[in-house]
RNA sequence: CCGGGUGUAGCGCAGCUGGUAGCGCGCCUGCUUUGGGAGCAGGAUGCCGCAGGUUCAAAUCCUGUCACUCGGACCA
């Protein structure tokens, strides 16, 4: 009963402003703190845990097809930057560069890596020399830094951690097929572990990588309409190869170039599980990658027996779950309103009252769904309600991204959806840049992507009139 | 980068017609409590974002700067 104020002033609520409660929650749940230079975030324990989880369950995923780690320089000597022109046109003006060593001048300015590209092609044109060596696929788990203008924590900071995918391969259908394989990859991370739904597709030629022939995407939707790039796979040609000279001795024995291949997701899908999921009374976390699966929570735990039988089922339980306990001096409700604030998918209490029946009390965190469990079916019932969690939480969101999707023939469409609604919006284009800007100007949309579950809404691009080629989704994002 | 807002104790804020800093929560100690943010008593905590300037005197006025935040532009 007693101070539903606290509450209030802990977090602002989702719906008077959205991303005031973004930042409330990464805050208030620990997730970051801000460090003294801007735009740099500390992850804290609990954002660092999830962050490792969806490493680790990404990581094996990546082992399983034939991945092998690496770790590659931090600093990108200029030359070697601007070696393929697309790609340095791409990313100069967000590079962060270092100039002295010691008190010395450098005699060639190097940059912090942005991403790794040039430094995988500097190593492979050294490596690289027959094609009984391919294809190669490496990966690497780092931190990058891209000097942003506007940062929030997660979305965007100037620097963040990532891991990112670098393939070589004999043809382009092979490294094409890398970078699709690895979106489906990417897919199974967010829909399966994250409870994330997705929009599967290829960017438009102006949302592209630099440098790249071809950029493929997921794309999800956050709880407040607006689109989130959760993850990119690019096929690069042979561009960097010979921008490079990468070079291998080919079946045939005539010296060839190896297609390319790379791709990467972020600490930013923290970000998207939290827009995702969240609700305010704060954060809900997948089971799959929540650091606690369970939190338990003694009641009355200063009565005889209570704290060890609580202890002694944390024990028991931590055999098939990540589970902590909460013994601390806190208040039961003061208990349940931080870990909820934590996301942490079940509370498990325990009190006198339980423990005379051999029961308690199992609470999800989505619903606040309570039920009364023997203690000797938590074996079971624990897994099935992380379970049935998960799968509600990947229901809500996909009734979201459905319901907020909208169809549109004509520009008046389009123009009046995006006013008066926050969401996708599916419309047709002709494939021109021009059009693609109208959107921007009129509506404030840029293209998501181009979905692989390809429409035709009508046979005209509705900006210009001209034939349509693709159906494109559109929207706001982040 | 452009525009709005904000920087005072760990958090939220008051003090801003200049006179050397306060409230609530939290924190520490003790006792009582414990099924939705517990109660009482006692206690500790400040380079008032930073740097200059005006003044006998600056949290307060002026200038600059840094950071956070919201919106826009830009952008993996």
């Amino acid at each position: 009963m007693s101070d539903n104020k606290k509450m209030v002033e802990a977090i602002t609520p989702i719906d008077e402003d959205f991303a005031q409660w973004y930042t409330d929650i990464c805050l208030k749940a620990e997730l970051v703190d801000y460090s003294t230079v801007k735009g740099f975030t500390v992850l804290r324990p609990y954002g660092q845990a999830i962050w490792e989880n969806i490493r680790d369950i990404l990581d094996g995923m990546l082992k399983k097809t034939g991945h092998q780690n690496v770790a590659m320089p931090m600093l990108i000597p200029e030359s070697l930057l601007q070696k393929e022109k697309d790609h340095v046109v791409g990313f100069a003006p967000e590079v962060a560069w270092v100039t002295k060593g010691g008190s010395e001048e450098l005699e060639e300015p190097m940059c912090i890596r942005p991403t790794s590209e040039t430094l995988f092609c500097d190593h492979w044109s050294r490596v690289l020399q027959t094609w009984r060596q391919l294809p190669m696929l490496y990966n690497q788990w780092c931190s990058v830094v891209r000097w942003e203008k506007t940062t929030r924590p997660f979305l965007r900071t100037r620097e963040f951690w990532w891991q990112e995918g670098h393939t070589i391969h004999e043809t382009a259908g092979e490294a094409t097929q890398e970078a699709l394989d690895i979106l489906d990859t990417y897919a199974e991370l967010c829909e399966q572990h994250l409870s994330m739904p997705l929009l599967k597709g290829q960017k438009t030629e102006s949302e592209k990588f630099a440098g790249a022939e071809a950029t493929y995407a997921i794309e999800a939707m956050m709880h407040d309409g607006k689109g989130l790039q959760a993850g990119t796979t690019h096929f690069f040609g042979d561009g960097f190869s010979r921008a490079f000279n990468v070079t291998f001795t080919g079946r045939g024995g005539a010296l060839e170039f190896p297609f390319q291949s790379s791709w990467g997701v972020s600490t930013r899908l923290i970000g998207g599980l939290i827009m995702t999921h969240g609700d305010n009374e704060g954060l809900i976390l997948p089971p799959a990658v929540a650091p606690w699966q369970v939190v338990v929570v003694p009641v009355a735990q200063h009565k005889e027996g209570v704290l060890e039988k609580a202890r002694a089922l944390k024990e028991r339980l931590s055999a098939f779950c990540r589970v902590t306990i909460d013994d601390s001096d806190n208040s039961p409700g003061w208990k349940f309103a931080e870990w909820e604030m934590k996301g942490v998918p079940l509370r498990l209490e325990i009190g006198p009252k339980d423990i005379e029946k051999d029961q308690c009390v199992l609470v999800r965190r989505d619903n606040r769904e309570k039920t009364f469990v023997l203690l000797a079916n938590l074996e079971t019932a624990i897994p099935a309600q992380l379970d049935a969690l998960a799968k509600a939480l990947f229901e809500r969101a996909a009734q979201n991204l459905t319901e907020r999707t909208y169809t549109c023939a004509t520009m008046d469409e389009v123009v009046q959806t995006a006013n008066e609604k926050s969401g996708y919006i599916r419309a047709m284009w002709c494939g021109a840049e021009a059009c693609e800007d109208a959107m921007k100007e009129k509506g404030g949309l840029s293209s998501r992507c181009i979905p692989f579950g390809q429409e035709t809404i009508s046979d005209v691009c509705p900006v210009c009139g001209k034939p349509a080629r693709h159906m494109v989704v559109w929207g706001k994002a982040y």
